[in-house]
RNA sequence: GCGGAUAUAGCUCAGGGGUUAGAGCGCCUGUCUGUGGCACAGGAGGUCGUGGGUUCAAGACCCAUUAUCCGCCCCA
């Protein structure tokens, strides 16, 4: 019997989990420096929290939750998305002061239940932020800015920001008639699957890649047109802003998300690498959503980033794996074991990563391994340097090698470390 | 949940019923006695995803199953 990893799920071997370091530092660096804290939640919550937020019609909720009884006939679920616990979280320990404003952010594993593809797993790591307490369209745009800084800087561009916004709960019910109204002779006749479409969420057809609804749909004015006057007020505002920010964005009248707590604002930013998961990022304002957790009437906004496509696109923007290396190798000798065993000790105790061979086979054999293990430096342990007092140190990349006295080895060789811990 | 493709060495892939299954890269060893990378020579490594079936004979054909990828759907 072998085993293999479940179904939609992904082993990180070391020289991907760096590039995965890389990408919560730089996560947590953005996010930090713009004021936010780390909340962190457990994996799994009351399945009630998720239905409630979601909303039961959303296709993560009714289909793809992993969701079971504990031992204590708790239903239970593995968190499909961040949002939700985080602001259980707030709520259970009164992180909310009248009037004050909450930044957090958090980095987990989500769980769906879903046929896997490129970019879609069935745990998969979401990095997100939510600011909680603002109503004012500079928080929506701090919020998309956030997200564009953090993929700044893991180095990815050309990506798109699409923005559109879809009201309030009235304008979109309204709008929803205007679609159905426009779809009432066509729909009748088509695939049972556009109209439990249609029947969900009205919304979810103007994204549909099916040309013949595309057809249909041809003169249908935009939601726009439906908002009211403040949700217009709005979004022109958060345009402005952006454009203030020097973001670029694109309206998207297709952007709908399939959570059932957004209003007004909504976003992507997706990248042209990801086949037909391009979605990066998606987020917008739920400005209902904490008090039918049970909590005071508060505006809020944030968003989810799924990192397995981050890191994707970032490999297919050409950043190459991380290869694992150490500072120092030292190459010893049967005559100076313990000599060697020292100076890998002291060099680790200097904040400089070492090996050396526990074998310590012939010098040319030692220096192969160093070579391998993409030893920066080879320092020589052997019976000529341990009497002189002077070691030779073999920069491997140039190929030069220099004598140094024992007491300034540690400080040579820190000061010439390409580059500190990261 | 629907449709399609793929699975052979650590990696990328060839082989399409018939002796001991191949290549490139990687790995190990030697040429090389305190000096890595390069070159040359040699070597290790495979129950051909798994389980059944057809056949004198299956890596190849058939069925099932598992996993991955592509599209739909959904979204991060």
């Amino acid at each position: 019997m072998k085993f293999q990893a479940p179904r939609g799920t992904n082993d990180v071997l070391p020289s991907e989990a760096m590039q995965w370091r890389q990408i919560e530092r730089a996560f947590e660096h953005v996010m930090g420096g713009m004021g936010y804290g780390e909340i962190r939640t457990p994996m799994f919550e009351e399945i009630e929290l998720f239905r409630r937020s979601s909303g039961e019609t959303s296709e993560v909720v009714s289909k793809q939750m992993y969701d079971f009884h504990d031992k204590g006939d708790r239903h239970l679920a593995l968190k499909p998305e961040g949002t939700a616990p985080a602001i259980r979280a707030y709520l259970e320990h009164s992180l909310a002061q009248p009037g004050q404003i909450t930044r957090l952010w958090y980095f987990t594993p989500i769980f769906r239940y879903e046929r896997p593809q490129k970019g879609r797993y069935r745990q998969a790591h979401q990095a997100g932020i939510e600011l909680i307490g603002s109503s004012s369209p500079a928080a929506d745009v701090e919020v998309i800015e956030a997200a564009v800084r953090f993929y700044e800087a893991i180095g990815l561009k050309d990506l798109t920001v699409l923005l559109n916004s879809i009201g309030r709960a009235e304008a979109r019910i309204k709008y929803c008639q205007l679609i159905l109204d426009k779809l009432s002779s066509w729909l009748p006749g088509q695939p049972l699957e556009s109209q439990q479409r249609a029947e969900k969420n009205p919304l979810r057809l103007l994204d549909s890649k099916d040309p013949s609804i595309q057809a249909e749909l041809v003169g249908l004015p935009s939601i726009f047109e439906s908002l009211e006057p403040e949700s217009l007020a709005h979004y022109r505002k958060v345009e402005r802003l952006l454009e203030r920010a020097g973001i670029s964005y694109v309206q998207d009248p297709t952007i709908v998300r399939g959570l059932d707590y957004y209003n007004d604002t909504v976003f992507e930013i997706q990248s042209s690498a990801l086949g037909a998961q391009s979605s990066l990022c998606g987020g917008g304002r739920y400005d209902g959503l904490i008090q039918q957790l049970g909590g005071p009437t508060t505006p809020a906004v944030g968003f989810g980033a799924g990192l397995e496509r981050a890191r994707i696109a970032r490999e297919a923007a050409g950043f190459p794996l991380e290869e694992l290396s150490v500072d120092v190798f030292v190459a010893g000798e049967p005559l100076t074991e313990s000599e060697t065993e020292a100076w890998v000790r002291l060099l680790r105790q200097s904040g400089l990563s070492a090996t050396y061979d526990f074998d310590l086979r012939d010098l040319k054999r030692q220096l192969k391994m160093a070579d391998r293990a993409r030893a920066t430096f080879v320092i020589l342990v052997g019976p000529e340097e341990i009497s002189t007092g002077v070691f030779k140190i073999k920069t491997m990349a140039e190929s030069r090698q220099d004598e140094i006295p024992r007491e300034q080895v540690v400080s040579w060789l820190q000061s010439r470390r390409p580059r500190a811990e990261t």
